[in-house]
DNA sequence: ATTACTATAATTAGTTC
DNA sequence: CGAACTAATTATAGTAA
């Protein structure tokens, strides 16, 4: 294909890039919005600008998209047994944080109910102010350096709970579901 | 606009609709990729199809557009308190599940892996299965459930915090960052 | 700043090879 | 199958109101 046609960076004002922007959107939506009708499938699309846009079209779908995908349980075991005995086996002392824990995990309750609201609610994200934009978007990144945290903090509870039961290795059981 | 040359849904059988759909999405992936370099923005396409299709062209810019935002701080501390006391507050027993909850952490800790794969080593979306894809979905929309159980059990460890320096309510300390 | 128009350019369904 | 072609449709930058 070779972008032949592309009109690259030019000396583009910023209104003009906005007049383009608007425009242009406009069409790539309304393509999107055509093909998923034509071919029956969901398309999302999310624009990052200057202006912290932040548009999923097909949002109102995207509910029954993700409860569609959570009625196929496979593929989710991989290395479950090896993980589990990692946790088993840490040691580390986490106590004196639950405070501060707690602080983060409320900040983090504020973005739960933000996306629950998007998908139970069928929230429009064109409604979203830049803040909760924002918000949202640490939600999701932030994950990746939380339960790390959170193992640990519940690796000692289990410790207690098989120490008082130290016939019982609490990992066989059955509760899996 | 009105969608006026919308084709809908007509006599199309399976290889035709997918021909289409292969053509109209490379000319959808090209407008958004020509768009995001004229106006200097970040476009992400997600399709949700037959074929489990799940393509985010611009993702290797996702990493940095997550973490740019991550440099405003603002706009985070809305209802914390308020959260903070109904979570002090809470008096439920949770012991017996804590094993089920180890389990279920390990599972999110795969996704979380993934996650954490695509943010920080920018693979790409188009080399993920379908498995891989489902589960990262589910990933997502399981956040939904899980904080209320994680924040009963961080409470009682609180409690126990607590009731070992009563004089102490744990709340205005000045430990948030 | 939006709306309407338009000439040019790009997309695309159908078709052929 | 896929790849090249094409007539008809659609998108779009510029322009003007």
């Amino acid at each position: 294909m070779a972008m032949k046609g592309i009109r690259t960076t030019r000396n583009l004002d910023p209104s003009l890039r906005r007049t383009i922007l608007d425009k242009r959107l406009e069409s790539l939506y309304k393509k999107a919005k055509e093909l998923s009708i034509l071919c029956d499938i969901q398309i999302g699309i999310i624009v990052f600008g200057e202006n912290n846009v932040f548009t999923w079209p097909s949002l109102p779908k995207a509910r029954n998209i993700v409860r569609g995908y959570l009625t196929y349980p496979e593929g989710r075991r991989l290395k479950k047994l090896e993980l589990h005995e990692t946790y088993l086996h840490l040691a580390v002392n986490v106590r004196e944080v639950y405070i501060n824990k707690i602080e983060k995990m409320v900040e983090e309750m504020e973005m739960e109910n933000l996306f629950n609201q998007l998908i139970e609610q069928e929230k429009k994200f064109d409604e979203l102010g830049v803040t909760e934009i924002k918000g949202l978007l640490e939600f999701f990144a932030v994950k990746r350096t939380k339960l790390a945290e959170r193992m640990k903090q519940l690796k000692k509870n289990v410790e207690n709970e098989v120490s008082s039961n130290d016939n019982n290795d609490g990992q066989d059981n059955g509760g899996y579901h």
